[in-house]
DNA sequence: TTGAAAGCGGTACCAA
DNA sequence: TTGGTACCGCTTTCAA
């Protein structure tokens, strides 16, 4: 079915049904009303390509996360497609697993798909990508990386705050044992939420001792690194993990080695997704306005819809803490008592 | 940058560079490594839609599901995904958010995309859709409804059998006050994991009784529904959950309203998707093949890569019973010493 | 081994 | 209010 057929059924010409079409005035609408029979009657789709070729402007977005296993990225990618859907466009998405080589076959797929802006919403980086695409007059936005040119954003969120205000509760509650459980990101700039991390260790100094872990992010990572973890022997009180998705892994397997959260060790997620909300115990973490974010990389994608957005911008997204049940006092200051609840 | 700029600039015509960059033989390689090298300095990248149109066969393949956000539709995805990029496809997903009118404007967009096949995963269903479809020659598979035809394929999950084996198992445990939780599908053809629960019900008679309750899909939709079951009076001793997605939702309301899980109610889940192994307690469920689910998918959207499918086929799904910590023997017949833990 | 040109399905400008 | 037609970027005969 193309145009074609259903100009020659209606008896009109292309260009008419084109109009009809795309609602242009200027159609009687007796004519208009004959190509919208014929319309329906061969079921006729437009084809997309063709109209992309002949110049009609792409209304796809394109989006690359990690992990779409991660409700973190999820919750992103739904923000941006409900203000996308809103005004028009639709959104593709496309993982990379954390993998560099996807990373990059990915953005050159969405380059030939011609979207009309694209996210890139990952934790790995290709130095090389960021220089291709600001060689291009596509409205970009980063996350956590690279710096804003003309066609440049990048949405920077506030990671090591957030990791700070958590080991300094977790300090005042007596916590000196700490650990830290990350994602393995292959040849990644390594997690900032890991930095801050150890910085914040560095700079109590002798006073607190921790250990580092990781798996690939998800449950079945997260319980294997706190496996490991204990495994080594070492003891902590507390446990920061790098995100909730690893967060609930983590539960479980000390739920396993019998050790119960949060009276014998207390354990700390990040990014505050529904599902932190949802594990036992609820998880102590830090939010991350995942649908603020989404509305932002929307805006930054669509400079038209945005005025006072002429280019690329930096954006500063600042966290929060949210304390729940998985965190209290470090045992050793608990009331000595036993736990009669 | 087009095709035709990469010709100028290696100095020889667009159908040399065409045959470069697709590889067909003949071109002497002193002329290839010419083009290669503009191709390069020009950053040239192919403009999928122009290719499309001129004939290239379509390497997309469109999904549509009901909820992004439940890990079972994110699983089959994944796995149709696999298989699809091992043979140089890629996928697109789409959400309908289990409203029968996105369905619609989704499979629209699909068909504007010319995908070379279109998997409809979902639970609400327009019968009109099924029509229109029937009338193309795109490869088509459905998830738990319609029947096959020459492009049409359908893939049926066994759930009477799964919740069958649920209710005996409970059954056998001593329970006789249930609850079913499901979640709202506008006009659907309801869910058959429902009617399977009634007709069992049904089935044993006055010595069981029951009640049912529903919400959204996911863990708010399963909390609610469970706290307005309960609100009812009415007190289950086993609470057999549409999925487990919802029943993640269900453990924490009943935590939250004093009720031990499964000491004072059994709950179950149903897809065995990761999340069921990982909350507290891990859920007693029924299996569904996911990942073979999503390599059925791909075989069935691309039949010249599968031998012996020359047409649409109906292909069944076993499910299996997962037996975890979230079920034990009813109140009433475990041991009456209290709740001492 | 390489080039010229006819489409592919639409859009939109220019005439009628 | 309509129709004719030159592209859009690329693939693919058909010739050279």
């Amino acid at each position: 079915m193309k145009l074609e057929d259903v100009a020659q059924r209606a008896k009109v010409s292309m260009a008419t049904v084109s109009r009809v079409l795309n609602a242009s005035a200027g159609v009687r609408s007796s004519t208009r009303a004959r190509v919208l029979k014929a319309v329906k009657e061969l079921n006729y789709t437009p084809n997309l390509h063709a109209q992309t070729l002949a110049g009609v402007k792409s209304r796809t977005l394109g989006m690359i996360v990690s992990n779409l296993e991660n409700p973190f990225f999820l919750d992103i990618f739904r923000a941006l497609e409900a203000d996308a859907h809103r005004q028009g466009y639709d959104v593709i998405v496309a993982n990379t697993d954390y993998e560099a080589e996807q990373l990059v076959s990915n953005v050159r797929l969405m380059l030939r798909r011609r979207v009309a802006g694209l996210a890139v919403i990952v934790s790995e980086m290709e130095p090389s990508l960021i220089q291709e695409l600001t060689a291009l007059k596509l409205p970009v936005v980063f996350y956590d990386v690279g710096a804003p040119t003309r066609n440049i954003s990048n949405i920077k969120v506030n990671y090591r705050w957030g990791i700070e205000r958590l080991i300094e509760y977790l300090r005042d509650l007596g916590h000196r044992q700490f650990a830290f459980i990350g994602h393995h990101t292959r040849l990644a700039p390594l997690s900032e939420r890991q930095t801050a991390f150890q910085d914040a260790m560095a700079r109590y100094g002798p006073e607190v001792r921790f250990a580092t872990a990781a798996g690939s992010d998800g449950f079945v990572g997260g319980r294997r690194a706190a496996r490991e973890l204990l495994a080594s022997g070492f003891r902590p009180s507390a446990i920061v993990c790098v995100n909730d998705f690893m967060a609930a892994g983590v539960l479980r397997e000390l739920r396993e080695q019998g050790l119960r959260v949060p009276v014998d060790v207390s354990v700390t997620g990040f990014d505050n997704i529904s599902l932190s909300e949802f594990v036992f115990p609820s998880l102590t973490t830090v939010n991350i306005p995942r649908s603020e974010i989404g509305r932002l990389v929307f805006r930054s994608l669509t400079p038209e819809h945005d005025r006072a957005q002429a280019s690329g911008r930096e954006i500063y997204i600042e966290t929060e803490l949210v304390v729940r049940e998985s965190t209290c006092p470090a045992p050793s200051l608990a009331t000595p008592a036993s736990e009669s609840k």
